[in-house]
DNA sequence: TTTAAAAAATGATTTTTATCATACAAATCG
DNA sequence: CGATTTGTATGATAAAAATCATTTTTTAAA
């Protein structure tokens, strides 16, 4: 059983404020799991009493909308915990969970983190400033929504997914994600989606090869972005 | 000046955690201002070193968008805090807070709420539940953006008007928005609010009497809102 | 109170986006 | 391996929404 101390998830996380007796403790009681590609971690609705450690791979958290589709509020990668706000809300979890290639996650349970809560002030103003940090992003993602079209949304969804992602060692985003869940994060209609790839693969912007997308002129998708 | 102990603020907020000697202390070194219709509170990119307590009045908090137009992200009354996020971040605010109608508001410099983090942990928990709960909603709003219509989006708001601001005695919507405010608030053109709100006056769902918006068939804009 | 300015309303038109239909490609399975 | 399913692509069309123009109404100011 890992020993949590060298866990990406510490470094990246409200967990590096966490004294080596708290590691250990955490160590003894999370549960790991490996979790295939396309399987759920949590599903909204579900009460998960803890929080998951990502320690690889990525998933995607997703809200079933009124029409029947998933719509994608955020990527979550290798290093970030999951589930903390319906933690910390007391709440069912708000979004779905799904693994976007084979993941590597742990459980922990509610009642050691609360008490990380209660014995360590630096714990808990990491984890305070992470959810200020989702909520800022929350609040722009929603105002791009609101305010830009579909096009200026896709070319800005892509150089996000260029930027936080990376590439393989051909150029291409890292990020393996279906034309429909890419039409998820955008929050449009599959086939608009697709339509728009293809335009700028067209004006030579993108690279479309399989499933495999290309960024060709960075700065021209910037500037489509605004 | 005000003690606090009283203060609506404190029964509705974080605050609510605060002893007796907090309080007197926070009395000490707050600031009330009275802020007029319009006026701002505090504009994006703005750093605030502290929070608000809104004391009285409705304000706005918008985010400028690449083309120009204000989108309302969500609307703060009395009772509530402003400018947690961005002092728990450390950062430039995100938003900008006006006026709807005048208000009265207090400012409690960033040192003062930073002692309460550390001495009071009830009070850092309720702070974190308010901004868990500001994130929950923010992903909602954002999926309702992404995957509704205008028109679904027009009827969920003037409900949310209604149940969370309530009416006047003629039973119209207390809060008094102008029709590009309501346009900023769905993520519309102001002519496109305008003219569903037409089309809802002539199939009787609402009523429009000058600037006076009044909910006719609350069920029939559930129904329409999904 | 009259006038100017701002806000609201409506029409005409264009642009954007969704939907439906179908073709094609690729992955999966027996 | 071929057959079937699933994902991608594209065309045609309809619906939704933005934009521009103009009129009417309301508000504020002189």
């Amino acid at each position: 059983m890992g020993k949590c101390e060298q866990c990406i998830v510490r470094q990246f996380s409200a967990l590096k404020a966490l004294s080596k007796e708290e590691l250990l403790r955490m160590a003894d009681c999370k549960t790991s799991y490996t979790i295939k590609k396309g399987e759920s971690i949590f599903e909204e609705g579900e009460t998960t009493n803890g929080v998951f450690c990502v320690k690889d791979g990525v998933c995607k958290m997703t809200k079933l909308s009124a029409n029947g589709k998933d719509q994608i509020v955020k990527l979550a990668k290798s290093g970030e915990l999951l589930g903390q706000r319906s933690m910390i809300s007391d709440e069912p979890a708000n979004l779905s969970a799904v693994a976007l290639e084979d993941m590597e996650v742990c459980f922990v349970p509610k009642s050691e983190i609360m008490q990380f809560f209660n014995q360590n002030n630096q714990f808990s103003m990491n984890m305070m400033k992470t959810i200020c940090g989702d909520l800022k992003d929350a609040d722009d993602h929603m105002v791009s929504m609101a305010q830009k079209s579909v096009k200026e949304r896709l070319a800005e969804t892509l150089l996000y997914l260029h930027d936080s992602f990376g590439t393989n060692a051909d150029g291409s985003l890292r990020i393996q994600l279906s034309r429909e869940e890419l039409a998820g994060m955008i929050g449009t209609a599959t086939e608009s989606c697709i339509r728009l790839l293809s335009e700028f693969n067209k004006n030579g912007w993108v690279d479309l090869t399989g499933k495999k997308i290309t960024i060709k002129n960075k700065n021209q998708l910037k500037k489509i972005s605004e």
